[in-house]
Formats: structure tokens, C-alpha cells, sequence
DNA sequence: TCTGGGGTCCTAGGACCC
DNA sequence: TCTGGGGTCCTAGGACCC
């Protein structure tokens, strides 16, 4: 039986989330800023028009912003977070089998469907998804995820209908012999000037090469690669969603030079990544702990490491891991350097049921657990922060700026939008 | 002044075993 | 003059993605 799968893809995702509850923004152009207000992670169709780059700091475009009047919003991912969820379960409802791959893309699955009949329910299901969410997507409908990549580009590009079948194989070499590899899922940039240097420069030429001599050069992925743009398919649908790492980690919105203030934005960052640990419901067995300095600052002495340390069980317990945190953040720090950024990442995470027994520890793991799953819960009725670790401090002025922030519409109370 | 955060997967190389 | 080699497991680091 042939695959066929669906691309959704939200168009310009959190700017089109914004003109939901601001329809003054829309027809208008709009930038959205990551974390600290750093860099461009959005852009209308209009900001696109003027040239601003995806990813590019705010602070190299702020001459181009002023000049246009662009509208410029700090990220307000609570919000974009939630609406992501009623597309995807809007999706879920209209789709057979779905994949969340990221915050603004899923992939669907169409398996033993007639091709003829799936450009009009593609067309339907992003209808619904528009009237049920106010967000518009594009559909690329194709054999193989790689594909429908290139199917949903073309699909954005030709904004009329929004969705487009590229299930036929002479249109797949009509539209792979005019597109530049370096669009393709899974070309990087460096990647794709190494291709241009091999010769190869559109996604016709990637697919026509030797599988082998790519593997060379560009490991298995890159064979894998050359193998979907033939329409074989050897990326499956990935229907779970436990993560198999969790990462906090955020720069600071002025630099640290002290262990003490560091120490205290670890604390926040390790109880975030609980509170996801929790909610996903696994146990971690290892955490890795990071900190470096400014890299853009070349005229700054630097310094990055990391350190790793693997727990006896399974914990999901804040206090716990936070001490372990602090404890590595202690031995990585070293006196003299301007710190611009800490992290933690929780490893080896195993399903919270599954025991393993351990003869040393006889620990009553009842007891943290029934105390986490309180505080999750008085945080989740009460808002994000109500009851915290002592470690992680009250004053936190290393914390994130974000001076344009958008109200949070959807999921605190008293920033719901007014009709007057 | 100012340059994101959160993921996955693959590979190379070291440790260890027989 | 001689000092093996092949297999597995683990980890760090680097590649990619949105």
C-alpha cells in the first residue's frame, strides 16, 4: 500500500495567533521576538516583503522597523502554546492519525485513501481549522514526509487554496527540477553549499544521485534524504509525544558574574523542567548541567561546560534535583567570567510506574511524589508560581525582558480580551 | 546596550570484554 | 624482536529541525 501523508504547516504561526485576538494587525507588518527580545522568530508576509530575515537580532533590523512603522511583539508563548493546542486537537478530531512535530506543524496520515477524493477533504479540514481557530494553514499532500515538506512550501506560495497534491510523480519532478536544495527539510545551510560544491543544486539533482556517494558525505541522513524525494517513505508517522530529554535553559537579561544569582535561575529553570517531567509523567535517572558566556562577545575571556550526574532511581522530585543542579553548577563555575547563560537538561527518563527495585535505597518515594503532584496542582488552579522552592529566590533580576509582550487571551483570567 | 529555547538523531572514540 | 582483534556499550559532541 502506497503512503500518503499531510503537511499542516500555520502560516507565519505567532503572528497569525496575535491577529486573532488584534485584528488591527492584520494586512500589517509584524515582527515577533524570541526570549529577551533578542531575535526575529516571526514575520507577517508584509515584514517578509521588506526583507527582514527569519532569526535574524533585533538589533540588526531596527533600522528597517522604524522606517516601515513594523508592529514588534515580545513572544508570549503561553498563548501561542495554547492556541497550538486547539489547532492540533481540532486536527485530531478531523484526521484518522496525527503527529505533532512542532508548535506549528503536524503531520497526517491518509494511508489506503483514495488520492482522488483527498485534495477536497484537505480542503475541508483546513476550512474548519480557519473557522474553528481564526489560523490559516497550508496542506502538502505527498508519498513521503520529505514531500509533503516541499508540497506545503508550494502550497503557502500559492496562497489561493492553501493546500497542494503532489502525489503524482511526473509533477514530483516537475517542482523538485526548480527547487533549491537548500529549501529542503533537512538541508542546513552548511550542508548546502557542500552539495552546490558536489554539483548538486536542486532537489532533482539531491534525488538523482548516487545514494551511496551521499552517504559519504552527508552520513545516513543525507541517503535518507535522497530515498524520500524518490517517494520511498523511511520517516513514520511518530504518534507519541513523551519526550525522551527535557531542556530549561534561558539567557540571562543582564550577564552574572556571582555563582549565587546563577545558582537561583538554575533553581527556576530545574523546577520548570519538573513541572514538565511531572506532567508527561516520567521519572528522570540523569541530568546534565550547562553555563556559558557570550560567544558574540569576542572581546570577553570565554568559557562553556557541562557536567553530567546520574541519580541512583528515578525522581521527579524538584528539591531533589534541584540540589543535584546547583551541586554541578558549583564545580562548573569558575570566578572571572561575565556568565550570559545556565541550563539543565533532564535525561534518561523512564515512565513514572515503572519501579525498579534498588537495594541501597529504601527511600518512601510516596511521600515526595504526593507533595510534587500538591504543588503542581495549587500551581496549575492558583497560577504558574505560587508556591515555589525557597532556592529559587524572590528578587530574580536576571529574568527575561520582554517589554511588547501581547496579553496572555486564553489562559490567564485577568488578561481575557474585552469586547466594549 | 542588544544575538532564542527546546528538541532529535547520528557518529566517533574510549572502555571493556573475550 | 615482539607487543591481537572484533564486538558491544556508553558518552560527548555535532549535525539537523522549528
Amino acid at each position: 500500500m502506497n503512503n500518503i501523508f499531510v503537511l499542516v504547516d500555520c502560516n507565519n504561526f505567532y503572528v497569525s495567533c496575535e491577529r486573532v485576538f488584534n485584528p488591527a494587525l492584520r494586512k500589517k507588518p509584524i515582527v515577533v521576538l524570541s526570549n529577551n527580545d533578542g531575535c526575529i522568530v516571526a514575520r507577517s508576509n508584509e515584514a517578509k516583503a521588506l526583507g527582514i530575515s527569519m532569526a535574524s537580532a533585533y538589533h540588526c533590523n531596527k533600522a528597517v522597523i522604524k522606517q516601515n512603522g513594523v508592529t514588534v511583539l515580545s513572544s508570549n508563548y503561553q498563548f501561542y502554546g495554547d492556541m497550538s493546542h486547539r489547532v492540533m486537537s481540532s486536527l485530531q478530531m478531523l484526521a484518522p492519525d496525527m503527529e505533532v512535530y512542532s508548535i506549528d506543524e503536524a503531520f497526517l496520515c491518509f494511508d489506503g485513501f483514495s488520492p482522488h477524493t483527498l485534495f477536497d477533504t484537505a480542503k475541508t479540514i483546513r476550512s474548519k481549522i480557519y473557522q474553528w481557530t481564526g489560523i490559516p494553514t497550508s496542506f502538502g499532500i505527498a508519498p513521503t514526509k520529505t514531500l509533503a515538506k516541499i508540497a506545503s512550501y508550494i502550497a503557502k506560495k500559492n496562497r489561493s487554496s492553501g493546500v497542494f497534491n503532489m502525489l503524482n510523480s511526473e509533477l514530483q519532478s516537475e517542482i523538485m527540477s526548480s527547487f533549491p536544495v537548500e529549501l529542503l527539510w533537512g538541508i542546513s545551510h552548511s550542508w548546502s553549499q557542500k552539495l552546490q560544491t558536489l554539483g548538486i543544486r536542486t532537489a532533482l539533482e539531491l534525488r538523482d544521485a548516487d545514494p551511496k556517494f551521499i552517504r559519504r558525505h552527508f552520513s545516513v541522513i543525507g541517503e535518507r534524504i535522497v530515498y524520500e524525494l524518490r517517494g520511498f517513505s523511511c520517516l513514520d508517522l511518530e504518534t507519541t509525544t513523551t519526550k525522551k530529554n527535557i531542556i530549561s535553559s534561558k539567557s540571562f537579561s543582564r550577564h552574572i558574574t556571582d555563582l549565587e544569582p546563577m545558582q537561583e535561575a538554575l533553581a527556576n529553570y530545574a523546577a520548570r523542567a519538573c513541572e514538565k517531567l511531572r506532567k508527561q509523567k516520567s521519572k528522570a535517572q540523569a541530568i546534565r548541567v550547562f553555563l556559558k558566556t557570550n560567544h558574540f562577545r569576542d572581546d570577553e575571556p570565554q568559557y562553556r561546560n557541562g557536567a553530567t550526574i546520574g541519580f541512583d532511581h528515578p525522581t521527579s522530585d524538584t528539591a531533589f534535583i534541584i540540589n543535584k543542579a546547583k551541586y554541578l553548577l558549583k564545580r562548573l563555575y569558575r570566578p572571572g567570567y561575565r556568565y550570559h547563560k545556565c541550563g539543565i537538561v533532564l535525561l534518561d527518563l523512564t515512565p513514572e510506574n515503572f519501579k525498579q527495585g534498588h537495594l541501597f535505597v529504601q527511600e518512601d518515594l510516596s511521600t515526595t511524589d504526593y507533595l510534587m503532584q500538591t504543588i503542581d496542582h495549587i500551581n496549575q488552579t492558583m497560577g504558574t508560581g505560587t508556591v515555589f522552592h525557597a532556592s529559587q529566590g524572590v528578587e530574580r533580576n536576571w529574568q527575561t525582558r520582554c517589554s511588547n509582550r501581547s496579553s496572555r487571551y486564553t489562559t490567564q483570567w485577568e488578561e481575557l480580551a474585552v469586547v466594549s
